[in-house]
DNA sequence: AACAATGTTCAGTC
DNA sequence: GGACTGAACATTGT
């Protein structure tokens, strides 16, 4: 699930209901997805501590402990969960807001648990996630909701790639999945195939704005799964301008659908 | 059973 | 070294 508007979701979670409690226990530490450290590090780094704040660079999650830092990153399906004193879920301590079925502890790949009972759960039954100390930030571009047209030029007028690997390029910019880049690419009228170097500073005025578009339209909407393309992205579906039926294939690595009518 | 899945990384090629 | 491609990673759902 996680591109931006559900990591921004995760963000919210955390910060309404896991900063400024103080962290009794650590627990459930799955070694493949707090690699490479040890569990003895997250729990030195971790008890008797409290998250201060929490950030978002593209898809990472930055909570600040102590003066350093738990990098959280997602996967292709992590979600964050607090549950209350009684080990039970609401909808708002639900990074996915009941979306993606109950939370199943056995999914647990690293817990903190607060002195008030509260826990927060970083939830992936795929294991793809990541949590670290001290996250390197340094191949992170520009997050995609901050990005200034500039850089957004910068990004996208050079290089020889299908326009749709460059959004995906978390180095270039940060924050844009799959989804979100078929929206972005659908609303302006730009096909994924489109080479970077060769679109028109007019396309990509529309990319920028498209792409601001398809991330409020998330955002405000429960998700990257939400969108006026998305719902029509499967065999047979039809664009939802035109009723051309969408085309298919692997772009940048990456299925991906398109008008073929509209998109070039 | 085989394949695709909202992501990242690494080995390999040009 | 840089740009780029494709496979691998772990697991679940179809």
């Amino acid at each position: 699930m996680p591109e931006l508007p559900e990591v921004e979701s995760a963000r919210l979670v955390i910060a309404l209901r896991a900063l400024h409690l103080p962290i009794s226990r650590v627990q459930a530490i799955d070694p493949y997805v707090c690699r490479p450290f040890a569990a003895e590090d997250f729990r030195r780094l971790l008890i008797g501590h409290r998250l201060d704040r929490v950030d978002r660079v593209g898809k990472l999650l930055l909570l600040s402990v102590g003066g350093r830092s738990l990098g959280l990153h997602l996967g292709m399906g992590g979600r964050v969960v607090v549950t209350d004193a009684a080990g039970h879920v609401d909808r708002e301590s639900d990074s996915t807001h009941g979306l993606a079925g109950p939370h199943r502890p056995q999914w647990d790949r690293l817990v903190l648990q607060f002195t008030d009972g509260t826990a927060l759960r970083l939830v992936d039954k795929r294991r793809l996630g990541r949590a670290t100390i001290d996250p390197d930030t340094t191949h992170l571009g520009p997050d995609a909701l901050q990005i200034t047209r500039t850089q957004f030029d910068a990004a996208l007028l050079t290089g020889h790639r299908p326009v749709k690997a460059r959004l995906l390029d978390q180095a270039s910019i940060s924050g844009i999945g799959n989804l979100v880049a078929d929206e972005t690419l659908w609303r302006a009228r730009v096909s994924p195939l489109h080479q970077t170097g060769a679109l028109t500073r007019r396309e990509v005025s529309a990319l920028y704005r498209s792409m601001h578009a398809a991330l409020n339209w998330a955002l405000t909407h429960g998700g990257s799964h939400t969108g006026r393309l998305i719902p029509h992205r499967h065999q047979g579906g039809r664009c939802p301008r035109c009723d051309r039926q969408l085309s298919y294939a692997r772009v940048g690595g990456r299925s991906s659908w398109w008008c073929p009518e509209e998109q070039r």
